[in-house]
RNA sequence: AGCGGGGUGGAGCAGUAGUAGCUCGCAAGGCUCAUAACCUUGAGGUCGCAGGUGCAAUUCCUGUCCCCGCAACCA
């Protein structure tokens, strides 16, 4: 029998800027949710990338006196690091959308939406804000400006464009989110997009002049126009595929219109995009729609959004740099809501990771393996013990929280056990008994090690290691101490918290 | 205005129609295998406010107050 095949795409960051905590959050939940099909037997294709296009982008390059596709390398090659930096799934495919491949596929899927009589020209004129690269109507704007970006003019644009009659789409939209209600995940965003498509459709550009802007796909037949970035970089979705050449690797991981597969992982202010006018563009061109798309929040800093102004940007790759890539690939599973917006700060980044990972998981495989290694004469033989509920439900949900939540316990719950049981004891006067004990243990952390993989791989592949060698592994997560707390006081960095109030000791500090 | 999210012990957050849970912090004790770690116990909450439905509501409904987002470096 055929694998079952699950497919799974991030969106594609925009190349302006450095990788991001936003978009780590998502590929890194993005990465758990596919490794964790891949262990249950599935056949994957994990998709990210780059969308190179755009005004934004041509700008750039050319303050920086760069050949935009050399700018666009540049970026390209940082955001591909990330699969080594988060230690993502080694099949990780990464598709930019400046490649021949997807420019083909991108003028591919005009031709059918063209052919299928929704492109077509209109005279319009516009007010459009180069910082948004959008179009703003005049309830957008404040003061005749653009709210976001007040210090930059507002462009009139008056042009001939190709238009993609979204308004067509409503009824048929309206139909398809009555028939899969479980299309936008969690409900309540696929409530806003239902309201918006509702109260109704515009058209929307989907070209710009060549002349002014040449920096995009090129439009079939006509040597005046480039896409607009949004329809191209949609495309990338599928183009990964190696649609439309590839026909059957498209429909096995894409899916069928009947039984749709491709499932997609956004930002809350990427639902319009993905839950409605990709989803048009997909009916247009005869395509299947998405299976689901995961909507997830923001990340604030200390209650406050990230800025550069504020100074509180999160750069993924120090914490990483510093800490380690399943520190962060912790943080973000489970302290980072799957569909809410959360908190980072660096202080309950540091608390955590002490608490869950050095004082947790790391100080657990070592008092176990240590005890392994001086007591049992070979390693323990580790069977695949199935899955529990409890945890495969949460991850079927994409509750990647609640999975970890699950896996703490077990942990908190072999600390238990190591107290209560007292092998060390044991050991001393029933030597047969404690190493009995001693290899539940083992397995019992092997059992936590195996929901680990696609959580913490690194972390579960060492820990595998030291139970399949019989050895105390190296230090897995070291304890950060050296920190002033957030109140200010210096901590009792010297002394262990049950014996700090104790009489008589002498205090290093 | 409208739409959306949120208001849970000192702090940060889960969660649920039926003894309210986690991390940190605090108090007392235990253990010594472990990364000055681990375990136990305790103090601390009328789960924003007011109504309603239920045998039962923090959990569902209605109203109301407050905070935040929809305006980001686009995640």
């Amino acid at each position: 029998m055929e694998k079952k095949a699950f497919y799974l795409t991030t969106t594609l960051p925009y190349v302006n800027a450095e990788p991001h905590i936003g978009f780590a959050l998502e590929i890194v939940h993005a990465d758990i949710a596919v490794r964790y099909h891949k262990l249950c037997g599935y056949e994957v294709f994990f998709n990210t990338g780059t969308d190179e296009h755009g005004i934004k982008i041509y700008r750039n390059a050319l303050e920086e006196g760069k050949d935009p596709q050399k700018y666009v390398d540049g970026y390209a090659e940082k955001f591909q690091n990330l699969k080594e930096k988060l230690n993502l799934y080694p099949d990780l495919h990464f598709i930019r959308t400046t490649e021949p491949r997807h420019v083909a596929a991108a003028q591919e899927f005009w031709r059918r939406c063209s052919n299928n009589g929704d492109i077509y020209k209109k005279n319009y004129t516009t007010k459009y804000c180069v910082g948004c690269e959008l179009e703003k109507t005049e309830s957008e704007l404040v003061n005749g400006a653009c709210a976001i970006h007040p210090n930059l003019a507002v462009e009139l644009i008056e042009e001939e464009n190709y238009f993609f009659r979204f308004s067509n789409y409503r009824a048929r939209l309206i139909d398809m989110y009555e028939k899969r209600p479980d299309l936008v995940i969690p409900g309540y965003r696929f409530n806003e997009i239902r309201r918006f498509v509702e109260d109704g459709l515009q058209d929307f550009s989907i070209s710009r002049l060549k002349k002014k802007m040449p920096w995009g796909v090129a439009v079939p037949d006509d040597p005046e126009h480039v896409m607009y970035v949004w329809f191209d970089a949609l495309i990338s979705y599928i183009s990964t595929l190696g649609w439309p050449k590839d026909e059957t690797n498209f429909t096995k991981f894409w899916g069928t219109v009947v039984k749709p597969n491709g499932i997609q992982m956004a930002g809350k202010d990427q639902i319009r995009q993905q839950a409605a006018m990709w989803q048009a563009m997909l009916m247009s061109a005869g395509l299947p729609p998405s299976k689901h798309i995961l909507i997830h929040g923001f990340i604030n800093v200390g209650g406050q959004k990230m800025s550069k102004s504020l100074g509180n940007v999160i750069d993924p790759i120090a914490i990483v740099d510093e800490y380690g890539a399943d520190a962060l690939r912790y943080y973000l599973a489970r302290h980072i809501h799957p569909f809410e917006d959360s908190d980072f700060t660096m202080e309950k980044f540091k608390e955590s990771y002490n608490a869950n990972l050095a004082n947790g998981l790391g100080n657990l495989a070592a008092r176990v393996m240590k005890l392994a290694e001086t007591h049992l004469s070979e390693p323990v033989k580790i069977e695949f013990v199935p899955y529990p509920a409890e945890f495969t439900q949460a991850l079927d949900r994409y509750e990647v929280n609640t999975a970890m939540d699950y896996v703490w316990r077990r942990i908190q719950a072999l600390d238990q056990k190591i107290n209560i049981t007292e092998p060390f004891k044991i050991v001393k006067t029933d030597k047969e008994k404690a190493v009995a004990l001693i290899e539940e243990l083992v397995r019992e952390l092997a059992f936590i090690d195996e929901m680990l993989e696609p959580l913490l791989p690194a972390t579960a592949g060492k820990i595998i290691n030291a139970i399949m060698g019989n050895k105390k592994p190296e230090n897995l997560f070291p304890r950060k101490e050296e920190q002033v707390s957030s109140s200010g006081r210096v901590p009792h960095f010297a002394m262990p918290k049950n014996k700090k109030k104790k009489k008589g000791d002498l205090n290093f500090s």
